[in-house]
DNA sequence: TATGAATGAGAATTCATTCAT
DNA sequence: GATGAATGAATTCTCATTCAT
């Protein structure tokens, strides 16, 4: 005897790999690694349970495999204007150098401690960001070069709002404006 | 009618409530709540594992009461020094206003996600530093009336800071240094 | 150190032993004897949970305990009219032989393949209700003796109408009217 | 596009599905849906603990599932017979309008509390019994129609007997016999 | 009698991972 | 590649029962 069965039409929304990843963003982000079954994985995927394993031998792999293809610690200056410190933050906050959806913000901070792969990328980010933040300003403010340790303490408090900012707000619910941090540190400098 | 009854004195270690506390904000602290079992506090607390559900009927709520009764939001405000906000704000940042242990700080940030009670414990933190930052930086700048908003700003930034440089360091071994912090925020508004 | 507590003061409905069976007979009724945990008797019963072991040693003790005390069958005859077998019957419905409040009928049959000594009570009491329908109906009705049969027969149904249509109404919503089955039986002995 | 898959063949004694439905038949039928571990049934299964989880999600929808797939309650009318009623009666006594095992029919009425499916099942069979013995006396006595109220009766009252004989007889080791009941209810509709 | 902490066996359930098809 | 049944270790949680006070 047999049947005959209607082969499952493919998703519109890319391949088996990218849809898995896709919804270990979503759901990662949302309710932590830790608390995500891979089945749970599969199913907002579409996909059976056993593909994960296919594509991703151990559940940490879809992690691991998140922060490398999703977290992009890019690596071009921002373009400082000459006297403006103020601006030149602004745009900074405004292209961070990371390319990455909000969701992988979100897990780049939360689960940095569980795992190294991912403690390590967001160390890179902030010492990228750190290092922009103390070129602009350099660029910005000529003048100041005398005062290397403030300039030091002004890019690494610069850093700690933008990457904590989000959280922040989705924990506490206080929002930061960024722009009003590159004013204060400008006017720090200035 | 009333019977006199003697307070059970502590054990040395304290008792068992007490024990099965301390285990879990030991392990919390180290691996995060997902991945300590119940099993391992009570064996670290050198109880039986019952008794861990005796006390607290379900996983979670050992966090809540560690957050509950461990992590305790001071309300006192900072002594300000009229015209000295960098001092003043170093203060607040020697004397945070939480009386937490180290370890208790970190499970405070590590996991707000976790749960309701942890985020609001940490929100009320949050809005507790900004408060104070606030506060001590008009009485240390009685002439700086003028701009609330850069005010705003400022403690929002400090607060971010505090709050953060520990889980920073530790995630990035970038260390951040309130002191520079507070004397950058202080020039900012002399 | 020592602290001043007021004692408890005892509720005014009976003595901690019958407390714990009422708890039991509303829990038993309401959920099933295995599905209520012994700690909720004495909450319940508003006792420390140690009394009730204090009372009876295995849980099971107070199932047998309550079966044994609330509920007697009786053995007084049901009081006959020659030549109302109807009557005679409805009677018979109205004062069943088992002193046992509603809970306790539920309890007797929900738990009666569970335990022996149930199982025996109800067996006692549907013997009963056999006898003294066989008897009732054989005083009102004098002339029917020539078919003793017919009588046993009328007597176990009218004794499992009267045993199951409580359970019957309270599983399936249907009613059962006693009168009307008393009626029926009369008719068909006639 | 369409492929064609062939059918399982079933394994000498059935998949591991119905393997598991036949276990959970036989200890619950024995011991009790709560007295049953659903260790026990993996274990008469031949399965590992496990699989009973990947099949029926919690242990209630073993007994839901068991309820569901074999307790058939039908629809199809008695034969009747006109004139002999009790002939119609004891043919419905014989062909219950319900498809199942002694075993289910067991599980059937002794955990009707446990769950509403269960509870539900047995009031369509309840109302079904009813329903069919009603029409089946309908038929049987043309002349009847007078008396609806006593025919009601006389339904309730088989179906009663109907249901609970068994139990009964189990319970109390009372054996009711439906034929004689029959008689005795055509009798009294006669 | 009264009390509630202590104990541990065992229950349900979860879930990463394997594997035959 | 694709599939989902199979596996079993681990985890949370329950609860009767004991016992020191």
């Amino acid at each position: 005897m047999a049947i005959v069965v209607p082969v499952n039409r493919r998703l519109p929304d890319g391949d088996a790999r990218t849809r898995i990843l896709d919804a270990a963003e979503e759901l990662f982000a949302g309710g932590g690694y830790d608390a995500t079954p891979t089945a749970r994985i599969a199913e907002l995927a579409g996909v059976p349970k056993g593909l994960v394993f296919h594509y991703f031998p151990r559940k940490i792999d879809v992690l691991i495999s998140l922060v490398d293809e999703r977290t992009v610690v890019t690596e071009e200056d921002v373009e400082a204007v000459p006297g403006d410190a103020a601006g030149t933050l602004s745009k900074l906050a405004q292209m961070l150098p990371l390319r990455a959806s909000p969701a992988m913000r979100r897990i780049l901070f939360r689960e940095a401690d569980t795992h190294r792969s991912v403690r390590e990328r967001l160390g890179r980010l902030n010492t990228e960001i750190i290092r922009r933040a103390r070129f602009a300003l350099e660029l910005a403010l000529p003048g100041s070069r005398g005062d290397a340790a403030r300039l030091e303490a002004a890019a690494a408090t610069f850093a700690a709002v933008l990457l904590y900012q989000e959280s922040l707000c989705l924990l506490t619910g206080h929002h930061i404006d960024p722009d009003a941090v590159a004013e204060l540190i400008a006017h720090a400098l200035g």
